[in-house]
RNA sequence: CGGGACGUAGCGCAGCCUGGUAGCGCACUUGCUUGGGGUGCAAGGGGUCGCGAGUUCAAAUCUCGCCGUCCCGACCA
């Protein structure tokens, strides 16, 4: 702020020039410059809610509107007033300092050609989530939802030798999905900004090195924006990423579930977690040891059969029955293959696993008839004998058997016998049938042991705020780009890509600290660090006082909110613990005795300081130490 | 895209079933009052009842269609 004063002040000259009237003073026109550096409540545009809107759910967006940060516009569209902007604007000043410690921010249209999409192959894979048009001429165009293609095209076009190398792009700009379905407030929008990275290198050594230089940038950045949040692993996806690291915070409101380590730093999402379990005794062996039919009439879940049979469910093989589609290399048709899974019977498959163990392609479970044609027998009696025509992954269009890796070397188990009303027993893999592949195909429960410490595993919702992820060749060849190596030899640079959610920012932020009267923001991305409250307008010397101390800390350095509004000191008390601001300065009756209270929003305890003290107190509590 | 709910003043809601002058609280305007946790009193302003058709002498209310928003699920680089 200091520094832009001149600039401030000649703006405000020119300004005001338009309509600079006789009758206008000079101490008029002080007024006005004074109103514009300082601000005063009675003049700004405010708009807080007593009751929050009926569409609100989750406690940050019900607050965000009530404060007045933010106006809903249609579905997933919002609004950013004077608070929630200049909220936003704070992060945005974060997230840059730090990337530019490591990269070199771009500006990128929003608007892309078609041409680009088709070229990385994304224009159909993108299918509905994103918004296109097409411009007077009919040609196609759409709204970026993220902006690997257009850096790809920068980089294509221009980068010619590995002396270019290492290089990493950024922008913070706005981005569009169509999502299906937006909600909770902020959370989950059509229209957001981010920021978002991308780095060129020579080599996967390079690649790690950008990687890692964007680890240590986000925490910095999640830090300054006083986030308590945890790095996962990731769900790369089956195209080409081989690291992804998710950057979380915890909240009911989030969307994604996070399995976390109560004692060390494992922390995964739910599609890479694992977990060790503890050992099964098997079974005894009756009689000879072979399969043994048992009649099992009705029985036909997993827990029926358990009861039944009076076993634990830990005894029992579930097997599942899935269809994947697959397209023929040959033809480019698509084709479905089935996908026979073996899971202990009290565990849950994952999808996201069973996805990235067929090499990412999409699956869903088998029909009736499907199922008849296979097993030759109905769903509730399925088991693994029999299925001799299990072939391998890449034998392409015959069905293929996976195990759950906690049946490897397990022994006796009781599945189904592919008959109707009788289930195995004896059931041993590799033994009685053999598995295409063991695979982690399973859920982790809460309560499992850690993988790294072997203490208990935790689950909880939480929302992505950022997101590291190496890329690998996925863009640079589908699009062209190409440099030359140091033996004159053409290769494709290797690429990460790197995002952060700017309002995700916000939303985790007042996630993590608010109560039923409003909320309190971190000072860094806070609209205002401290509100002073004037709490009687027409008592002159509380006048004074709140604007001498306004202006003191607005000098010293402090974005100062002077609540200057003629209404009783209930209503301010009330809108100043709404609206985020991390400190208040409530100036009264005392300050004949020179006192004034400050109370921390967080806790809403009051201490009396006095006037003198007032700047001192605040460099001992402002954590950028001003 | 499947399931559910809602749409009446800026916000929160009642009225609809049983058709007949559109209401309450907050907010807003004016005056007085009050001045440390949304002060009190008085007088006001503000509504094509989401849109369109239909039924009817008459529709916020009944019927049909559309649009919009929210919730659950599916989806989520």
């Amino acid at each position: 702020m200091r520094e832009f004063f001149p600039v401030l002040v000649y703006n405000v000259a020119v300004c005001n020039l338009a309509s600079f009237t006789i009758k206008d003073s000079l101490s008029n026109f002080l007024d006005r410059l004074e109103t514009i550096l300082m601000h005063r409540w009675s003049q700004l545009f405010i708009p807080t809610l007593r009751e929050a809107p009926a569409d609100a759910e989750v406690a940050s967006h019900k607050l965000l509107v009530r404060a007045g940060y933010i106006r809903q516009l249609g579905a997933g569209i919002y609004s950013f007033l004077f608070l929630g902007n200049r909220s936003t604007q704070k992060i945005m000043g974060i997230v840059r300092e730090e990337m530019d410690k490591i990269g070199q921010e771009f500006y990128l249209p929003a608007l892309n050609p078609r041409e680009i999409w088709e070229a990385s192959g994304r224009w159909t894979t993108m299918g509905e989530n994103m918004f296109r048009l097409k411009d007077r001429k009919g040609a196609d165009l759409c709204l970026g939802m993220t902006h690997e293609e257009v850096m790809t095209d920068i980089a294509r076009k221009e980068l010619r030798s590995y002396k270019q190398l290492p290089q990493i792009w950024y922008q913070i700009q706005t981005k569009f999905r169509d999502e299906p379905r937006p909600k909770s407030g902020l959370l989950r929008v059509r229209q957001f900004i981010m920021k978002d990275a991308y780095s060129f290198d020579i080599d996967a050594a390079g690649l790690d090195v950008s990687y890692l230089k964007h680890y240590d940038a986000y925490c910095r950045i999640f830090d300054r924006c006083g986030l308590k949040y945890m790095v996962i692993d990731a769900h790369s996806g089956a195209m080409g990423g081989s690291q992804s690291q998710e950057f979380m915070v915890r909240t009911p409101a989030g969307e994604d579930q996070v399995v976390s380590c109560e004692k060390c730093s494992y922390a995964a999402n739910m599609e890479k977690a694992a977990s060790k379990l503890a050992s099964v005794e098997d079974l005894a062996t009756e009689g000879d040891g072979g399969p043994l039919e048992v009649h099992t009439p009705g029985q036909k879940t997993i827990e029926d059969v358990a009861r039944f049979l009076g076993v634990s469910q830990k005894h029992t093989i579930k097997t599942l029955a899935m269809v994947i589609t697959e397209e023929d290399a040959k033809t480019g048709k698509t084709r479905t293959r089935p996908v026979v899974l073996l899971m202990r019977g009290d565990h849950q498959m994952n999808e996201a696993k069973l996805s990235t163990a067929v090499g990412g392609k999409a699956t869903r479970p088998m029909q009736e008839d499907e199922i008849r044609e296979l097993f030759r027998a109905p769903a509730g009696y399925l088991g693994p004998l029999g299925t001799e025509w299990a072939r391998d992954l890449n034998d392409s269009g015959k069905p293929i058997l996976l195990v759950d890796t906690a049946l490897e070397g397990r022994t006796n188990l009781i599945g189904g016998a592919n008959k109707e009303n009788y289930h195995v027993k004896h059931l041993t893999p590799g033994k009685n049938f053999h598995p295409t592949a063991y695979v982690d195909l399973r859920s982790v429960t809460a309560g499992e042991d850690c993988p790294n410490c072997g203490s208990p595993l935790r689950i909880d919702t939480a929302v992505e705020i950022g997101h590291i992820f190496k890329l690998g060749y996925k863009y640079s060849e589908s699009m062209g780009a190409r440099v030359l190596d140091r033996n004159g030899k053409e290769v494709a640079p290797i690429m990460g890509s790197y995002g952060i959610g700017i309002e995700r920012i916000l939303t985790a932020a007042i996630e993590q600290s608010n109560d039923e009267n409003g909320f309190w923001l971190p000072p860094s991305i806070a609209p205002f660090e401290v509100v002073v409250v004037s709490t009687n307008s027409k008592d002159e010397a509380i006048r004074a006082a709140s604007e001498a101390i306004a202006r003191q800390l607005e000098t010293a350095g402090y974005d100062v909110l002077l609540d200057d509004r003629d209404e009783r000191p209930g209503v301010k008390f009330k809108d100043a613990d709404l609206v985020g601001i991390p400190f208040r300065i409530n100036v009264g009756k005392k300050v004949t005795e020179d006192t004034v209270e400050v109370v921390r929003r967080s806790t809403l305890l009051k201490e009396d300081v006095k006037l003198s003290a007032i700047s001192e107190y605040f460099r001992g509590l402002h954590p950028s130490g001003h």
